[in-house]
DNA sequence: CCCTGTTCCTGACAAATATCATATTCTCCC
DNA sequence: GGGAGAATATGATATTTGTCAGGAACAGGG
């Protein structure tokens, strides 16, 4: 299982300017520091499941993760990609209902633990980190509102673009400036863009043959910006 | 435009127990009721228009309202249908941003409007309130990712014997207990499946000659709940 | 190092769905 | 009531996408 470790300290934290938590008050902050438990999950760890009850909220320190329904048949749909700074697991714990999804990491992680009276308590103290909830959360909900008309109206090619220039804005890239900085199985791309693996397959090596991307293992990298853009073809 | 009218007020409205407000405070609900502004809508009347910036959030009174994407094409993707009740334009509001949905009344509605300043203050004031806020964006975002899923892996006849279905937990049935209770044109609720017009009218088609609804024009009555629910093939 | 299981790739084919064309029916307005 | 325009229906066809099959490349463990 997860391996605990020493916190590291929320008010050093690398992301604690950006994120949610550098809207709390700092004495809220400080039960939080005190409060929280951080583990270390190793690539392929699941760090919660579908269907599980929530016992509080998690805040990725370092490391990648996805979330992803399992879907009726088995096949997985990732919904969101984590990285750190972020927090996860809020939806269940707000509507008090079980995991909806379940979180993998996507690379070694590591990943603080805060309870669910803890947080709730000082989220019904703490306006200004609600008002910050709210923020997240509809942000979250725009971003899943386009991705269903995208899915409803655009075709597998224009979703798999628009998919890497996702994965681009979330992980960045590496210091060459093109490479995604993120290695995910080709399954797992077709799992993001929702379609079977085989298509997605194809359809990188078409992107690859059209000089857009260059594909080394699960090394992507992007070369024609310009092209991938018109090619996800968004407008809005 | 809109025709505004003599305010109904807060503390009689038939969906005070049922409403986000349910859990405001008496005292912020008196300045909502004082400071808010009604207005009726006739069919097909716009409320807001995606691309606009918003001025307040709107409470409907009575009527029934649909949320839609434009996508790039112009087909338009229904991504909410709203009732007596519930509250829209709250994800602009609360990101700060544009409207990214079209809301357009499905019949005649009456609406109450809140301005902006009022309702974020009394949010920043009232912490059960914006418990609540956070309650219905995560069970909204809930509701969003599982039709994320849907449309990437079930097939359409699946989502429109879904579709069906949530329609009617939506606005329930008439007084027959079989009738959906909204008049929607084939178009429209293609736009809420998420597939071709075409394609939407011939499966409605094949339901009715398998004997699970029947078709009057616009209405659409229920006859085989049981085999509705086997279509939709729901396994979560 | 080799073996084994997994991932990746490509081709052939099948199925699902969209598109186009054309009736037919409905609706609303004069 | 009659006519114009829209909505609905249905068939024929094209396109997209998924599925299946088989081989190549790769990764990890003994």
């Amino acid at each position: 299982m997860a391996t605990p470790f020493h916190n590291p300290s929320c008010h050093h934290c690398k992301d604690r300017f950006s994120s949610i938590f550098c809207k709390a008050e700092q004495c809220n902050l400080d039960q939080i520091a005190e409060a929280k438990v951080c583990s270390v999950y190793r690539k392929g760890q699941v760090i919660f499941h579908e269907g599980a009850y929530p016992f509080g909220v998690y805040c990725v320190n370092d490391g990648k993760i996805k979330l992803s329904h399992s879907g009726d048949d088995g096949r997985e749909q990732i919904i969101r990609l984590v990285k750190a700074g972020d927090i996860m697991g809020y939806k269940a714990l707000l509507s008090n209902e079980r995991y909806t999804a379940t979180a993998t990491a996507l690379e070694d992680s590591s990943i603080c633990f805060i309870p669910k009276d803890l947080f709730l308590n000082i989220l019904q103290k703490d306006a200004s980190l609600s008002f910050e909830m709210m923020r997240i959360l509809s942000s979250e909900l725009r971003k899943a509102e386009l991705k269903i008309t995208h899915l409803a109206q655009k075709p597998v090619r224009e979703r798999l673009a628009e998919t890497l220039l996702f994965i681009k804005e979330t992980y960045g890239l590496e210091e060459d400036g093109h490479t995604l900085s993120v290695r995910l199985s080709r399954e797992e791309i077709a799992n993001l863009v929702g379609t079977a693996t085989e298509s997605a397959i194809r359809l990188l090596s078409e992107f690859k043959k059209d000089g857009m991307i260059e594909l080394e293992g699960k090394k992507i990298r992007l070369l024609d910006m310009g092209e991938i853009i018109r090619t996800a073809n968004l407008q809005e």
